[in-house]
DNA sequence: AAGTCATGTTGCCGATGTCAACACGCTGGA
DNA sequence: TCCAGCGTGTTGACATCGGCAACATGACTT
């Protein structure tokens, strides 16, 4: 496509995705402005609309980043278990963690208002996410650790959960002060809430 | 306080917070804008500034106006069952509902990066909503319809699902075409999470 | 009756998102 | 080799926004 080389410049969509991603970080979604990742990625606060439409475009691209390395993180989480209820919990724990630790980029992927006819990419790459939280809960039931009820339905109940703690402990509500607190709080969420009989 | 009477123009406080929150209904947290609310309160730009330090201060009095409603929300769904367990239920219920109906509003109280050193009226509306679930919870145990464990815990576990359930339909990511699908959704959710005995 | 102070207004500033016009430099066809 | 076209980046402009300062108004107190 267009990232075949550097050319003019560099090859500047990368740039400005990565600061706008580290704008979002240390700012938030709201303060976040587009003239200040062109100024960080050192070109004029024009350039960056050569390669998205506008601010939304942007902020939707960010979003599917998020989405991507939210669903590694899932699956780099699970790697190291062999039983297949653990690589589930743990792919839950994983989603807690990414949440944990980029709050803001957390939340430009659920509450910023994109739409999804106009910014496909991100919807995609946020399906992509739950298909492999799924595909984690189908390899419970396949390995007879879960019950095989409505699979999609158990894949929302577990997508859920994690996402509750995530949403709370990220606007600062829940009662602990440690990451780990939150999650040792996760696992008991997940233990009391998966069908399992253990 | 300061809302004995009208005098000048009108009681503007109020007349402000009520045009805020429709704005907000209407075109989002995001897109929400000082000016325009005080044009739809017939006054000039900086008139709410003699309400509101700024901003954010505005939003946060919106978030503490939409814990209130959501607190009263939650008890109204509650109010015409009689077993402890099932005014949970439809307390948690009246939580996703409330969502559902306002998501710009709930976007606003959880997801609006409000300081809660700066805006503690805001807090305190957001933990006294809280302290109603978990009262709700404390009858169940009281009646002994839920195990007397960590009455704390399992009020976070309650928040969580709800919770969970209400930012995931509002983002759209959830498969279903209906608020009541919805909400049937929920109610499998909290069957399936509540250690109940039943 | 007078003055004080809360309330509201006007004018202004820097910053932002976005459009339009222009400049640069790599590419391919003659 | 040269030139033209186009992808890429820049400059300049405009309306709008949040917020500050100075000013106007009128309802209370005394």
């Amino acid at each position: 496509m267009r990232r075949a080389k550097p050319y003019h410049h560099g090859n500047l969509r990368e740039a400005l995705l990565k600061a706008a991603i580290r704008l979002i970080a240390e700012v938030g979604p709201t303060a976040f402005t587009l003239r200040e990742v062109a100024r960080r990625a050192g070109v004029s606060h024009n350039a960056p609309y050569r390669h998205f439409r506008d601010r939304d475009d942007l902020i939707a691209a960010v979003a599917a980043q998020g989405f991507r390395e939210l669903t590694r993180a899932m699956i780099e989480a699970a790697e190291p278990q062999s039983d297949a209820l653990d690589r589930l919990k743990r792919a839950g724990l994983g989603y807690v963690t990414f949440a944990l630790h980029r709050p803001e980029h957390f939340t430009v992927m659920f509450d910023a208002p994109i739409s999804k006819r106009k910014h496909p990419e991100s919807a995609a790459a946020g399906e992509q996410a739950f298909e492999t939280l799924l595909g984690f809960v189908k390899s419970c039931q396949d390995a007879e650790r879960l019950p095989s009820g409505d699979l999609r339905r158990m894949a929302l109940l577990a997508w859920t959960m994690v996402h509750g703690i995530a949403k709370l402990a990220i606007s600062g509500r829940l009662p602990f002060r440690s990451n780990a607190e939150v999650l040792k709080f996760g696992e008991f969420v997940i233990d009391q809430s998966l069908p399992v009989g253990r």
